[in-house]
DNA sequence: ATTTATTATCGTAATATTGCGATATATAAA
DNA sequence: TTTATATATCGCAATATTACGATAATAAAT
């Protein structure tokens, strides 16, 4: 084995999950908060940055994007990456939603 | 290579990717739901309703209690865990303020 | 002490992630 | 079109995660 069983779960507990997976590291973390002081950034600003390889920043960047987090575009020569607002706005909602309902019911002992 | 070089970020960073690494698989989310829904839980309840092995729901158990999320007793025969709330509502607190200071900075357009 | 029931740990196979060098692709400038 | 610069993808090795059967450990009841 050694496969995830994600049929055994519902839509909502995946989602979360896979979005919980892309800031399950340190780098793509850094990435983020770097990217928002910029509002834009550089690949190779985040190599100097984060003291991680070119082709190590780039597939990260791949796993940010997968989730809809990123908005990327040509800037002269440049690749320019902003967060998308809406998505992360939205995914902020299914943490604190998903953090406050189990709050609410857990045990107060 | 292939372990990640946590020793390049801060310790903020390595935590809440640490964090979100416990959420980071369906079913630890189904498992901290259904803890907060019993108030407690027995590990056999488990198996039955996400449909994992006993040995795997232990594993992810473990995850879970690793990041100080669990606190456990035995009660009768069983084992009875329930949320440590007040970790849960620091790692919540974690978790909001990383969204909202990346959200405030992050482009509009 | 033995039995019964429940959870934890061990060992192992399958799969996924991480990181990087090498290379391909893409854009702008010359 | 060639050159320079920046990002993406490929291929691979090291490590981590996932899952489960088998077995050990634990606690209550007999």
């Amino acid at each position: 084995m050694g496969a995830s069983k994600t049929q055994l779960f519902d839509e909502q507990q995946n989602e979360l999950a896979r979005v919980a997976k892309v800031l399950a590291h340190p780098a793509r973390v850094a990435i983020l908060q770097y990217i928002s002081r910029q509002d834009a950034c550089i690949c190779s600003d985040l190599v100097g940055e984060t003291g991680l390889a070119q082709a190590t920043i780039s597939q990260h960047l791949a796993e940010i994007k997968k989730v809809g987090l990123l908005k990327g575009s040509f800037e002269g020569k440049n690749l320019c990456y902003c967060i998308d607002k809406e998505r992360w706005d939205s995914l902020q909602s299914l943490f604190n939603s998903f953090f406050t309902r189990i709050g609410a019911q857990c045990c107060t002992s």
